[in-house]
DNA sequence: TATTGTTATACTCTATAACTATA
DNA sequence: TATAGTTATAGAGTATAACAATA
């Protein structure tokens, strides 16, 4: 935001003060608001690396060789857009795309720059969860995750 | 996605047989996983309005004659993007905005069509809160709705 | 014929910087 | 000088349609 004088715990009392109307009650927005505040939280944190982009080396290191169109499916993507997100990551150096046996395929793997920085994140996202979750007892974060479990299925 | 051949309930499966590694714990992760079904119902109940457009009608609403800038703060963006998304509601006759009496100013009202669609929304919304609420029990609505709140604070 | 990866293209939502008119 | 609204522009992230290579 530009020019931003008054400072977030001010404008937070400003927005309080007027009536945001319907919205409160409800789980969806609730849920949304929730999943903003981790998120601001993840981009500070995850230095250079979305969650999208982490989900991605996430499932490749865990399925070497898995085609760019399982992939997409995985994740829940199209394939066209997978292309330009492992071009980035393979610009970085982070992955590589191999030619598979069908040769319509490529298989895809992480370089050793790859697991290096998917281990620094995967630390800093370990540091991210517990400062979310530093507020809930380990009881409380249990009942959470199965509260969300029962909504998301 | 293109070329939906693989239906989604057999897509899950697949999907769950390969490793997702590190994901499924976190808390930020779930989160996730649950703001973007409760989205997905939300986009196919809601004809023709974002949730974010939606908040913006309920702010208005609730905020009649609030302007375009102290509109930007309430939801947290910048007041150039407020004028894309306020052209996009007006050009759809659902709010006008006035000069106000500081003439750098624009008031903005919800129009009669707008209080009308807001109105129909909302009803949509409560539908889709009721659906993703429905397998929670009063409790456990009161209980997640607490614990959103401790992360979101 | 069908599938894989790719390209061209476009849409949504967001921001920054600079402009204008007003204060 | 400072603020409100606007414009020009750009960058993520997403999708659809069509194409060449391959099966």
């Amino acid at each position: 935001m530009s020019q931003q004088i008054v400072p977030d715990s001010l404008k937070r009392i400003e927005r309080r003060r007027l009536d945001q109307g319907a919205l409160p009650g409800l789980l969806g927005y609730r849920l949304r608001l929730a999943q903003q505040a981790v998120f601001r939280d993840f981009a500070a944190s995850v230095h250079g690396l979305s969650p999208g982009r982490v989900g991605l080396l996430i499932y490749i290191d865990a399925n070497p060789g898995v085609t760019q169109s399982r992939l997409a499916e995985a994740v829940e993507r199209d394939r066209s857009t997978m292309v330009g997100a492992l071009d980035q990551l393979q610009s970085r150096g982070l992955i590589e795309r191999r030619r598979g046996d069908d040769r319509r395929t490529n298989g895809l793997w992480l370089t050793r720059a790859g697991r290096g920085l998917l281990a620094r994140a995967l630390r800093a996202i370990a540091r991210h969860e517990r400062r979310i979750a530093a507020r809930l007892s380990a009881a409380q974060k249990r009942q959470l995750l199965a509260l969300l479990d029962r909504i998301a299925g």
